[in-house]
DNA sequence: GTGAATTGAGTTGTGCGCAATCTAATTGTG
DNA sequence: CACAATTAGATTGCGCACAACTCAATTCAC
């Protein structure tokens, strides 16, 4: 038998298997209301503070300019913010929300508890994954830059 | 305050960020075997058994002709795999490897030990968070289709 | 056996994700 | 002040993901 590494074994392969599972349980709840998963996950960084600038929701969500410039032009065809250029540095821009984008949030607010439902895991579960996959990614991010 | 969800409360946010962060260790050494990281799965897949089906090779992964497609024609054009029509069922494509798609699995198998490395966590942290993605990628699974 | 339904791949279109590059605005240095 | 370096955002290009659709091969029902 080979060394070669087997499929199920690799951790990497759990993690990328269950972020596609779970965006794939979000997807029904996001589509009826219009929004993609990284559409939503901006949309949740605004509702917690606003403006942000791009570069503030980069640094949130982990995304470069080449991917939040044409998501923020899609959200704003939405109706849901609004670029402004800012005063102070023209080199930034702020996003805002519209009405509409702050109503959104009172439909989302269901979207969190399908996964905790879908789960079949105990809350104590849940929340120890939830602890270990935020030092992972820490830990990976700063080995990443060595 | 709102009720609004909070972007760190999310499991399903520190899924995508983990998995990012876990292929973007990968990156590196994928780059110089010239693969990126779902080329790397379907040579896994490979590794394990070939010859494959687009068909099998989606199940073991979870992606559709869709996106098998392409990357597969991108691998033959690497000179990694040959497609051939089946002979038995004409509808069926078998993936082989080529001889130089199977040396390259030496090369690959330093990759996985690369997270492990970087993780920042016990090797029992991070087997019980394999076996609980695993299982939470089941019950999601399951989710979905009812 | 023939037509309907199913199955296996491929194609098209949309939206990330990320590297590389570009421009304009700002900051830092002499 | 002038000019190099840095920073913010946008653009381009490539490769996934995934839905929706097409087409051909096979299977199923009668």
């Amino acid at each position: 038998m080979s060394d070669a590494p087997r499929l199920n074994h690799q951790v990497c392969f759990a993690l990328y298997s269950a972020s596609k599972a779970a965006t794939a349980v979000y997807r029904p709840v996001l589509d009826s209301l219009g929004l993609t998963y990284p559409q939503y996950l901006v949309m949740l960084v605004l509702w917690e503070e606003e403006p942000r600038t791009v570069r503030e929701l980069g640094a949130a969500l982990g995304l470069d300019s080449g991917t939040l410039s044409p998501l923020l032009k899609r959200l704003e065809a939405l109706g849901l913010v609004e670029r402004r250029r800012s005063q102070e540095d023209e080199r930034r821009v702020d996003i805002h929300l519209t009405d509409a984008g702050r109503e959104l949030s009172g439909g989302a607010a269901a979207v969190p508890k399908r996964l905790a439902d879908a789960a079949g895991l105990s809350a104590a579960e849940l929340s120890q994954l939830h602890s270990t996959l935020q030092r992972l990614t820490a830990a990976l991010h700063s080995a990443d830059k060595q």
